[in-house]
RNA sequence: GCCUGGGUGGCGGAAUUGGUAGACGCAACGGACUUAAAAUCCGUCGGCUUAACGGCCGUGCCGGUUCGAUUCCGGCCCUAGGCACCA
């Protein structure tokens, strides 16, 4: 290996040298060993969409980071990395461009993992890998027939986007102002049979599990709990008057069922259903109802509707009749697809009185047993019941209890615990996905595919179409000789990423899904991706690796001992109206800015016409936005260390980052410095160590000392316990700054420096490891600095005799103050009160109090 | 609409357990070097005020708790992410 003693930062020669040294040492390969501690480090892995993004070079930079502190600090690292390559994008591609999802897939992955490797990641490549192939898949159908096995897998109808021009099912991302992306049809909504994994089976332990994850940020915790919903209340049913039915529904709130005016079903509901077979106007909204979106989000935010079905329910208790209605807002897939209405205390209940002139009748008081006014909005507080015949007087709890006993023993109700969580849909009708492996015989029977008979691979002539339309596909000899069809659908890619953590473990296992290897690695020791992530893919992880444990797969309970959650990477948007609320976006290199005096941006023109361009809000970088900043361009004008200090150094993890070109320029100036700096110290120490005298120091140099060994400490802690990154880099450009500013060249100088410059490089070789690396050889030490454990703070460096403290009047900042360390109580107070500026706020003042926090500050509180 | 975050100088951010608001960096401005530019180096840098020491105001807005609040509590505004077929 060469030296690198020049006086230019050469990051592109630099990053080369150590790259390719370090892949033919297989610097990163990681082994199971017993006897060392083990540390499992993992990002997210990527869909390999075709580029990194900044958001994946922010991503797998903290992951590198911290898996090189961890190894630096003795512990057995593995970091794997792989693809999940099944999606969307990849069908569209083959449908724009005619190129095989296969193939598409593959170059996206061989041009990434170039660039994951020219930004020096220590991965274990040995261990890659990708879900699109069935090496990978096939152990997905073996896993799916074991959960058929046990019945947590099952076949109902479900609501899909569909778009009727090109009969196909749509993504809701294909779903434009509710219209298909590529016929521009109203897109319409259809039940059709789909597969759902069993997750509510497990609702109770992943709520329960989520107060043992001690390592994981507490708002996804919270989104979680959120997320799976869990309420108890009552679940009763309502007779239909006239008709041999009742209409169940379930309510968090037994105490208000004196105040149920109205009933409502979803659309789908099959009363609803049946009313409109034979009635027109009601036929007629179900339509309308079916162009509306299926995101849950929309359908909260249209307008409230309904109609009245023309039935009506008996109340269980006043058996007087309530109307019952269809409306938009009842969700079919969230409890019974019923609700009843109380529209005194539920505002969405009053909305819809009120629109359609309902009674809304009131039966919980205010805190003072008075009647609430409800004329202006619901009264949604709890209270003592009122105009709810013998249960009125009653509160809350004692309400609920004895209406729930009494619809127990009158066999209309029973107590139950609701979730909000659904069933996990896994079903896709797409072609770039893993076949569910179920056969059906001509009457329709299920059959699941015979272990034997795996993988159930994709067909190679698919060129985005799904496989419905591949008929030799399609079309499969049954068990008993007879020909059937094969499922069509593909597992939706979550399924995939459900799982790949515990299959790096054990990537080159033919045989079995997992082996024995996955009890040493896992649980992952941090897993570290985005915040969108919080809910779907966290969840659905955390229930696979359950149903795993259950299968006797794995050992641990939970995937993921430790989470960080990183934040989005934004940058500003530029955009002009198209015309109909649509706007074409420009992106980054295309635009022009002008800034005032101060920085501030005032305008954009586009390069290509000159002429003015709309400044947006700074968003998500994203492809429909078209403001991302590719990574490609800055290494190759910056090298990867000035990358990956850039982001590090930018933001916290968890923090959204704006991205900013210019703050680029400042990493790369600190890069350059730092390898000058070490070049002119390397040059006047002509690479002899120097000793010295550890007591002798003089205050100057005691001072320097003092300070490398501090920030020992606070980028140990910043790191290693805090994870942030951006402090520990402030930190060590603190300690460099110090460094530099001192210039003597005696032998006591020149060996303090040493020692700092070695520090500093130890410091930063998690963040930057090829610059740290070569300045190590360059300051003369020929030990590899991957193997060089993290520096230790030399607690007797530490040792000093005063500390500066404050010092306030009336917790006003007064003075600054220099106590000897051990000073007592009344030592602090006097100095205080002798200092200037502090008695000319005291004089003439009673002192009534004063306050010493210890090595803080003393405030002292006067009056008149 | 619901759930979860965030809001501090011109900008990114710091202040770790309620104890010095603005570390570190970017931009800007002034100066040195240079034929010139770039690069580099030195200095200034929240607002108002003061000859100076210093003082007053200031962490989205309104209110509260406290000797002391960017930090805790209540209400409001703005903003980002998620909302089950983007991954």
């Amino acid at each position: 290996m060469q030296d690198f003693l020049t006086e230019r930062y050469d990051p592109d020669l630099i990053e080369k040298a150590f790259q390719s040294d370090w892949e033919a040492r297989g610097a990163y390969r990681a082994t199971e060993d017993p006897n060392r501690e083990k540390f499992y480090c993992l990002c997210m892995f990527p869909y390999p969409s075709g580029r990194l993004h900044m958001g994946h070079v922010r991503n797998y930079t903290i992951g590198d980071v911290i898996a090189r502190f961890q190894r630096m600090n003795g512990k057995n690292v593995m970091q794997p990395m792989g693809w999940d390559a099944f999606g969307l994008p990849a069908e569209n591609a083959a449908i724009e461009n005619g190129v095989h999802p296969a193939k598409w897939t593959d170059q996206n992955i061989a041009y990434m993992r170039s660039q994951l490797e020219r930004l020096g990641f220590g991965y274990d490549w040995q261990r890659e890998l990708a879900t699109c192939k069935t090496e990978y898949y096939r152990w997905e159908q073996w896993f799916f027939l074991r959960l058929y096995e046990k019945g947590l897998v099952y076949r109902s109808t479900a609501t899909v986007n569909w778009d009727p021009v090109d009969e196909t099912v749509l993504a809701n991302e294909q779903v434009i102002d509710g219209r298909g992306w590529r016929s521009g049809a109203l897109v319409e909504r259809k039940e059709i049979p789909q597969w759902f994994l069993k997750i509510t089976a497990y609702a109770e332990e992943l709520l329960n599990e989520l107060d043992n994850l001690e390592d994981w940020p507490d708002a996804v915790k919270t989104m979680q709990r959120n997320w799976i919903g869990r309420s108890e209340g009552l679940e009763l049913k309502f007779a239909l008057i006239g008709l041999d039915d009742s209409l169940e529904v379930f309510t968090t709130r037994p105490d208000t069922l004196y105040g149920v005016s109205f009933m409502a079903v979803a659309p789908e509901h099959p009363l609803a259903l049946s009313v409109a077979a034979a009635d027109d106007t009601v036929a007629e909204f179900l339509n309308e109802c079916k162009l509306q979106s299926t995101t849950e989000a929309a359908l909260e935010k249209m307008e409230k509707k309904g109609i009245p079905l023309g039935v009506n329910a008996r109340h269980p208790l006043t058996d007087e009749p309530i109307p019952v209605y269809v409306a938009n807002f009842v969700l079919m897939s969230y409890g019974t697809g019923a609700v009843m209405a109380v529209p005194a205390h539920d505002q969405r209940d009053w909305d819809f009185a009120k629109k359609y002139d309902l009674p809304i009748r009131p039966v919980i008081s205010c805190g003072n047993g008075e009647i609430p006014d409800i004329s202006k909005r619901a009264y949604v507080e709890k209270g003592n019941l009122v105009q709810s015949d013998v249960h009125s007087g009653l509160d809350f709890e004692d309400a609920c209890e004895s209406i729930i006993q009494l619809m127990e023993s009158n066999g209309t109700g029973v107590r139950r615990v609701q979730y909000r969580l659904r069933d996990w849909l896994v079903s896709r009708q797409r072609y770039w996905g893993c076949p569910i492996p179920v056969m059906y015989s001509e009457d329709g029977t299920e059959i699941p595919v015979s272990d034997d008979m795996l993988p159930v691979a994709l067909p190679d002539d698919g060129q985005g179409t799904p496989l419905s339309n591949i008929k030799e596909f399609v079309e499969a000899v049954l068990p008993d000789g007879t020909v059937g069809r094969r499922e069509t659908d593909t597992f939706d890619t979550f399924f995939e990423s459900s799982w790949y953590f515990s299959r790096f473990c054990s990537p080159d296992q033919a045989n079995m899904m997992l082996d024995d290897r996955v009890n040493y690695w896992m649980p992952v020791d941090i897993y570290i991706g985005g915040v969108e992530h919080a809910v779907l893919h966290l969840l659905y992880a955390r229930f696979f690796h359950k149903t795993m444990r259950d299968a006797g797969l794995v050992s641990s309970d939970e995937p993921f001992k430790k989470l960080l959650t990183q934040g989005m990477v934004c940058k500003e948007t530029y955009y002009r109206e198209m015309g109909n609320s649509r706007r074409k976006y420009f992106s980054p290199e295309e635009v022009e800015i002008k800034t005032d005096s101060k920085g501030v941006a005032l305008s954009g023109v586009l390069k290509a016409d000159g002429r003015e361009v709309d400044i947006g809000p700074i968003e998500k970088m994203s492809k429909s936005k078209n403001n991302g900043v590719d990574p490609q361009a800055l290494i190759e004008k910056y090298g990867a260390d000035t990358v990956r200090l850039y982001t590090m150094f930018a933001a916290p993890p968890e923090q959204t980052l704006e991205w900013s070109d210019t703050a680029v320029e400042g990493s790369f100036r600190f890069l350059k410095s730092l390898w000058r700096m070490v070049f002119e110290h390397a040059k006047s120490t002509n690479q002899n160590k120097r000793t010295y005298k550890k007591d002798e120091l003089d205050p100057v140099l005691g001072e320097l000392r003092r300070h490398i060994h501090r920030t020992i400490v606070k980028v140990t802690d910043d790191i290693g316990r805090r994870y942030k990154f951006n402090t520990a880099i402030a930190a060590v450009m603190e300690l460099v700054n110090h460094l530099s500013s001192v210039n003597a060249d005696d032998n006591d100088t020149l060996a303090i420096k040493q020692e700092g410059f070695e520090t500093v490089c130890k410091l930063i070789a998690p963040v930057v490891p090829h610059i740290a690396a070569a300045i190590w050889r360059n300051l003369g030490s020929q030990e590899d600095l991957l193997l060089v454990g993290w520096p230790e703070a030399d607690q007797k460096a530490l040792v000093t005799s005063e500390i500066n403290i404050v010092v306030q009047v009336n917790g006003r900042k007064r003075a600054i103050i220099s106590v000897p360390v051990d000073a007592t109580k009344e030592v602090y107070e006097s100095m205080a009160l002798e200092d200037g500026n502090v008695k000319r706020f005291t004089k003439d003042q009673t002192i009534r109090r004063m306050i010493v926090v210890p090595s803080k500050l003393v405030n002292i509180v006067v009056s008149d």
